[in-house]
This record gives C-alpha cells, structure tokens and sequence, in this order.
DNA sequence: AGCAAATGTTGATGTATGTCAATTCGATTG
DNA sequence: CAATCGAATTGACATACATCAACATTTGCT
C-alpha cells in the first residue's frame, strides 16, 4: 500500500527505515471506485491526497453546468484543493475518480505533527510545491500565449501512451480550455499534417 | 533597508531578535534604476529577490519578437526564475525593474545555510509557495475559462488605483495575454456600460 | 447480445480576439 | 516652444475558437 509513497520520499531526501515506518502511521487509506468523489463542491478539502494507484480529476462546474479540468492525478501525484485545506473554506472545486483508486489520506493534524516528527519531509513538501509552481507557470504561460493546437501537441507528447488512453478526448479538451468539437478538429488537422509530411518523405 | 523583508516574515513566523538580525546576514543588497535587468535571457537566475522596494516585471520575449509577461512584482514580493535556480540551466526569462527598485538577493547557497541556521524559515518559505501556487491555479482557471474583458476587469478590481498607475495599458496587455488593442476596446466597452448603468440609475 | 447512454465527428454559423495600418494623444527632450 | 517618439485609440479585415444541431461510433450495462 505505501511502496509508491516511499519511493516517493526516496527521490527526493533520505528516510531512516523507522522514519519512514513512522510516516505511515499519519495516512488513512481509502480505496475509491470509478466516478466516487474524493471531495465534493461546497465541503471543506480535509485532507491532502497521494495516488498510491489510479486516476483522478480536479474540476469546477460554471453557472451554465460545464465542466472545467484543472488537473488530472496519476498514480505517484499528490491531489488536493489547497485554499481550502489552509484556510477552512468550503471548496468550489470537485474532485472524483475516473478510475478505481487507491489513496492514502493526510489531514492537516497529520501533516503537522508528522512533520514536526520528521522535519526532513518539510524538504520534501517544499520540492513539491517548487516543482508543481514551476509546472503550473509553464501551463499558465502555454495558455496566454500558444494555440490550442500547440498546446495539443506538446501535451500529448509529454505522454503520448498514457494520456489518449486513459483519459477520454472530452476531458483532455476541457483541461486544454477548449470544446470537444475544437479539439476533434484539432486532431484531425494534426493527422492531415503528419500524412503530408509522411507522403513528401516516401516521395 | 530591510524593514519591509521582516514584517514579512513576521506575518507568517515568528523570530527572535537575534534570528532576524542573522538573517539579513544572508542577503545582498542591490539598487537597480529605471529598464536595468536583473536577469536576461541565457542567463542562469542565481538567486531569490526580495523586493523592499519598487516595480519589477517577468517577461519572456518569442520568436517574433513580442514580449510577455508572466509576472509583475510589487514591494513586498519575490521574484526568480524559480526553473533556473533549482536546475542551474540557463533562463528562457528576463526580468527587469519598471521603477527604481531596491532588492535584496538570495543565492541558492546563502539561502541553504539561512534555512540550516534558520529552520522556521522553511515554514516561510512553504506558506509563501503555497500560497503562490494557488494564486497561480487560479490565473491560470481564469485565462482558459473567462473571456478577457472578465479578466481585466477582476484584475483591475483588485487592485483599483495602483495597477492603472504604476503600469502601462499595453504591459497590462501582455500580462493578460491580449494584444494592446484589444485591451483599449475592452476599455471601451466597459466605460460605456458604466455609462449605461449610471444612466439608469439617475432616470 | 442488445439497447441506452456517452463519446466523438462533421457542418454551418457566430463571436472574440488578432493583425495591420492610420491617427491622435501625451510626455520627454533638445 | 517645437520636435520627436512611444502609447493609446480607431477602423477594416482575418483567424481561432465557440455554439448549435445532426449524425456516427463506441462503451457500458442488464
């Protein structure tokens, strides 16, 4: 149940074998099915999440009922809505399964006295926060000044295998910030383009 | 000079006297004038600025030329190239000072040592990604989810007098990602429906 | 297997925003 | 004060993407 967790830690500091036998006792583990809600709009995130296995999604519902994906979390992620975890506000995101998961839970008196416990994975939780600022920048970034085609493009071959796979187009459009249709469109442009340039190279 | 750097901190931790006095130890201070650079693109970002004072933006320039800004940073603020400071590779950024600034700097050694001799900074630092990175998602919800006259407008609503008068139309432009004439028609159109409403209001 | 629901595709059309060019406005500087 | 240069505005037109509706395809369920 934790090996994913503990492989985690090891990537980026360095836990004593009763350290990281101390760790797990602050995580609650819980086992969600396809479409189950790990946190619902309205409630108050109580915990932070990491994805021993499976597939979430974070979104918000607008006023006229659409959908919008603001992330999605594999195995190895950590999800949570982070305003609400801090401050006690309810949540305005939702977060659900998309596919059977296996979750390990830490609430916010967990995450305090296991850090207060084992300082070193205060490190930790700083790297990750770096590293996922950086990310969210970039995405920021790709959103103000590229195409949606560019930004297609350039997530799709960040994991070319996993994402059309696991995760259905109507989803991946709606993180891209673009329609269904837009992004079926989109594809098909791509395909044209690759078999021009395939036809030139076999000329 | 390093009035504003502590009541940061206190807003978030609390340090003894002699922990605040070591800490100013760690930084260098540094004046820059009107358009100087503090980093430039091909440039490694080798270090975290404190801003005590002054205006700074964050900017990438494409490959047509056009500049876009990522980030503006007040008194008060921090602002690196986070990507390049952890990684050491040369930055795609450049950041340079809208107005006279006076800065401290951090480098990624003399921050080390600060969080060794100076643990509760970690907590500090932690609450400062944090909170960055929620204000990040939440730009970036909004740059693929509203239109741009919304986004201006909640931009300019938070921040009502300083915005307009510290920072040019077209720099507001960029920063929402639109072209300058956009942003003017976007203007417009907003002070005509004020005008409407205010009309009515008087019938 | 067979039906219903969800997903994906395509076309016609509308809207938001970008591009390019001309013009005005304002501020700095000689 | 005039000259100049960047900033902001405006108009005509182009493009990217959204919307709505119809249809095709796939998936999940019993």
């Amino acid at each position: 149940m934790f090996e994913l967790l503990s492989q985690k830690f090891e990537e980026k500091i360095q836990l004593t074998e009763e350290e990281k036998e101390l760790s797990r006792k602050f995580f609650t583990p819980k086992k969600l099915r396809r479409r189950q809600y790990l946190l619902q709009e309205g409630d108050v995130c109580k915990y932070v999440t990491f994805v021993e296995k499976g597939l979430l999604r974070y979104y918000t519902v607008d006023e006229r009922g659409q959908e919008h994906i603001t992330q999605f979390a594999f195995e190895g992620w950590w999800i949570s809505d982070l305003l609400s975890f801090l401050t006690g506000e309810p949540s305005t995101y939702n977060i659900d399964a998309l596919e059977h998961c296996e979750l390990l839970l830490l609430s916010k008196a967990a995450e305090d006295e296991m850090l207060e416990r084992i300082p070193k994975l205060e490190r930790y939780f700083r790297i990750l926060l770096q590293n996922n600022l950086i990310a969210t920048q970039k995405r920021l970034a790709s959103s103000l000044n590229q195409t949606a085609e560019e930004r297609y493009s350039e997530l799709i071959q960040s994991c070319p295998e996993t994402l059309p796979q696991r995760i259905p187009q109507h989803m991946l459009a709606s993180f891209l910030g673009i329609t269904p249709e837009t992004l079926s469109r989109i594809r098909r442009q791509l395909t044209l383009k690759a078999q021009g340039t395939r036809d030139k190279v076999q000329e």
